[in-house]
RNA sequence: GCCCCCAUCGUCUAGCGGUCCAGGACGUCGCCCUCUCACGGCGAAAACAGGGGUUCGAGUCCCCUUGGGGGCACCA
C-alpha cells in the first residue's frame, strides 16, 4: 500500500439519473475522501455516444450537490480523452502486451455458438494472439486484444470482500481497442484512473468481475495497484433488484418527497456500514468515524420507514427558522401560486416547536402547517366536522366569550378552557377537540392552547366563531 | 451453462472461538405521559438457512447443500 494522499473517484455514466445506489457509492468515496484528508474526484464516462446525455450530467451533478457531496477539482470527462486511451493502446501493443485480432464479428458469432454447442464455456480462443503479423489482411478492420496470462491467477485484494481469486484461464483476451478506434470501457477505467492518480477504486460489487481484468491491464502497464472496496449492491424493499418500480428513483426523488440531505446522508451511510451500534451518525461523526473495513459484504434491502424515522429525527434538530425556509419551498413547490407573507413565516416559526415534533418528512411538516397559510375560518375535514357538529356549536359560542376576556397567553388560555369545561360539566377534550377542529379544521394539531397563542386572539376568535351559534 | 460474491430478529445491523440461553435501531404489540396526534419513557414478541467437519469449546474457522445477488459484449 502506498501513503500518498488518497485519491477516490466517482464515475458515474450519463445514461440516466443518479439512482440511490450511485448516490450511495459517492456517499462512500466522499466520506473516505474527507475522513483522510484525500481527494473526492468526478469523472463523468460518457464514452457511450449513444446513451450520453448532457441532461443526465446535470442530473447527477444536481443529485451530488442536493445531497451535499461536494468534489475536488473539475470532472474529468472520459470521451476526450480518447486520444490518449488510444495511445496506451499503441504502447501496449509495442510492449508486446497487446496483439490486433481481424476476427470479423460473424466469424466471432460462429465460435460462440460452436463453444456453446459442444458445452464449453464461450470464450475468445486467442486465434489471432500468436499469428504473425504479416497473415493480416491487408487494410482490413481490427481490434486490439490484450494478450492477457493464460495461466497462474489474479488476485484483486479488496478491503471490503477480501482476497478474490479468478483463474486466468477463465478470462479471455479481452478487447481493448474497438475496430473504429474507440477505447472500451475496460481500457478507459484504468487509464483514467491512472492518469487522476486514484489510489482507491470503491465502486459498486457489480464491477469485482472487471477489477481482475482491469488489473491484467495495470500489470501490463507497470502502473500501480489501486486499492479496491466492492460495495454490495441496494435491493429494493422486496429484495429484488432495485427497479424503477420500488426505489432506484432519482437522488432529487427523494427531496421532494420531503427527505433531508442529512438524513439521507445517515440513511445511506448506516446501509452498509456500521459503527457499533451508532444509529444517528451526524456528517461530521460520519467523517470521523468512516473506514472501508467496517462496510457490510451483504447486499441491503431499501427500507422507507427507518428513512423515515431518521428523517424524523434530523427534523426535530434543525433550526426552527430553518424549517421554515423549507416549509415555504415546499409549499411552493406543490402549489405554485401560494404567497406565503412574512406574517405567515413568523407565525410558522413560532408554531414550529409544535410542529416540527409530529413530522416525519417535509411534506407531512408542510400539510399539518396549512392552518397557517392564510387567515379565516377553516374548512373542516370529515372528522373534524363531526366534532363541530351538535351541542359543539353552542359550546364554543359561549367559549368565545370567555376567551374574549383571556390574556392571550398560553398558561392563562389554558387555564381558561379548563374552567370552561368544569362549568359546563365537561371533560377537557370534550372542548378542546372541537375548539381545534374549529382553529385548524383539523382532529391533530400541536397542542391547542399554542396553536391559539399562534394564530392571535383577533384570528383565533374568528375562526371559532365561524364554528359557533 | 461458466465465473464471482453474499447468508444473524420482518428490515438495517453488532458480534472479529469462550464474557451470546445473541446486543442496538426501524417496524410491530402493550403500558406510562396526555387536550388530539406526535415526541419522550418503560416493557414484550422476534434471528444465528440446513448438513457435515475442525476444536476442550463455533453465530464466529473449513467443506457441501440450499437460497439470494452480480458478471460473462467491438455497453459502461
Amino acid at each position: 500500500m502506498n501513503h500518498k494522499t488518497p485519491v477516490l473517484r466517482f464515475a458515474p455514466s450519463p445514461t440516466g439519473y443518479l439512482h440511490i445506489g450511485g448516490a450511495r457509492t459517492a456517499l462512500f468515496n466522499w466520506l473516505y475522501a474527507r475522513h483522510t484528508g484525500g481527494k473526492f474526484r468526478l469523472r463523468i464516462e460518457d464514452t457511450d455516444r449513444q446513451r450520453s446525455t448532457p441532461e443526465a450530467i446535470d442530473a447527477i451533478l444536481h443529485g451530488l450537490t442536493w445531497l451535499g457531496l461536494d468534489w475536488d477539482d473539475e470532472p474529468v470527462f472520459q470521451f476526450a480523452r480518447a486520444g490518449r486511451h488510444r495511445a496506451v493502446a499503441e504502447e501496449m501493443l509495442a510492449k508486446g502486451h497487446a496483439y490486433r485480432c481481424y476476427a470479423t464479428p460473424e466469424e466471432l458469432d460462429a465460435m460462440k455458438a460452436q463453444q456453446r454447442a459442444e458445452g464449453k464455456p464461450t470464450r475468445y480462443d486467442g486465434r489471432w494472439r500468436d499469428r504473425d503479423p504479416s497473415d493480416a489482411p491487408a487494410g482490413a478492420p481490427f481490434v486490439v486484444r490484450l494478450k492477457a496470462p493464460q495461466t497462474g491467477e489474479t488476485i484483486v485484494r479488496d478491503l471490503v470482500q477480501g482476497d478474490v481469486r479468478f483463474l486466468n484461464e477463465n478470462l479471455d483476451d479481452m478487447v481493448l481497442l474497438r475496430s473504429d478506434g474507440n477505447p472500451t470501457y475496460m481500457l478507459a477505467v484504468v487509464v483514467d484512473d491512472f492518469d487522476m492518480g486514484v489510489t482507491h477504486v470503491v465502486r459498486g460489487d457489480d464491477h469485482l468481475n472487471n477489477a481482475a481484468r482491469q488489473l491484467q491491464i495495470i500489470k501490463a502497464m507497470g502502473w500501480p495497484e489501486p486499492v479496491y472496496g466492492h460495495v454490495p449492491l441496494i435491493h429494493g424493499p422486496d429484495g429484488a433488484k432495485l427497479s424503477k418500480r420500488h426505489g432506484a428513483l432519482a437522488v432529487e426523488a427523494y427531496r421532494d418527497m420531503g427527505y433531508l440531505p442529512e438524513a439521507m446522508r445517515n440513511y445511506l451511510l448506516r446501509l452498509g456500514w456500521s459503527h457499533g451500534d451508532e444509529e444517528i451518525i451526524p456528517t461530521a461523526k460520519a467523517i470521523e468515524w468512516f473506514n472501508l473495513e467496517n462496510i457490510g459484504k451483504s447486499a441491503a434491502r431499501f427500507d422507507f420507514k427507518k428513512l423515515e424515522s431518521i428523517n424524523g429525527h434530523y427534523i426535530r434538530e434543525m433550526d426552527d427558522a430553518a424549517l421554515t425556509t423549507e416549509v415555504v419551498a415546499t409549499a411552493k413547490r406543490q402549489m405554485p401560486e401560494i404567497q406565503l407573507s412574512e406574517a405567515v413565516r413568523q407565525k410558522l416559526t413560532a408554531a414550529m416547536p409544535g410542529l416540527k415534533a409530529r413530522a416525519k418528512t417535509l411534506l407531512e411538516l408542510t400539510d399539518n402547517a396549512q392552518f397557517l397559510f392564510s387567515d379565516g375560518p377553516r374548512a373542516p375535514d370529515e372528522k373534524a366536522a363531526a366534532l363541530l357538529a351538535g351541542e359543539a356549536r353552542g359550546r364554543l359560542g359561549r367559549l368565545a366569550a370567555r376567551l374574549d376576556e383571556t390574556p392571550w397567553e398560553a398558561a392563562a388560555l389554558e387555564a381558561s378552557v379548563r374552567a370552561f369545561a368544569e362549568a359546563e360539566g365537561l371533560k377537557l377534550g370534550d372542548i378542546a377537540q372541537p375548539l381545534r377542529a374549529a382553529l385548524t379544521g383539523k382532529t391533530t394539531s400541536p397542542p391547542v392552547f399554542d396553536v391559539l397563542v399562534v394564530l392571535g386572539q383577533a384570528e383565533a376568535l374568528s375562526r371559532i366563531r365561524a364554528h359557533a351559534d
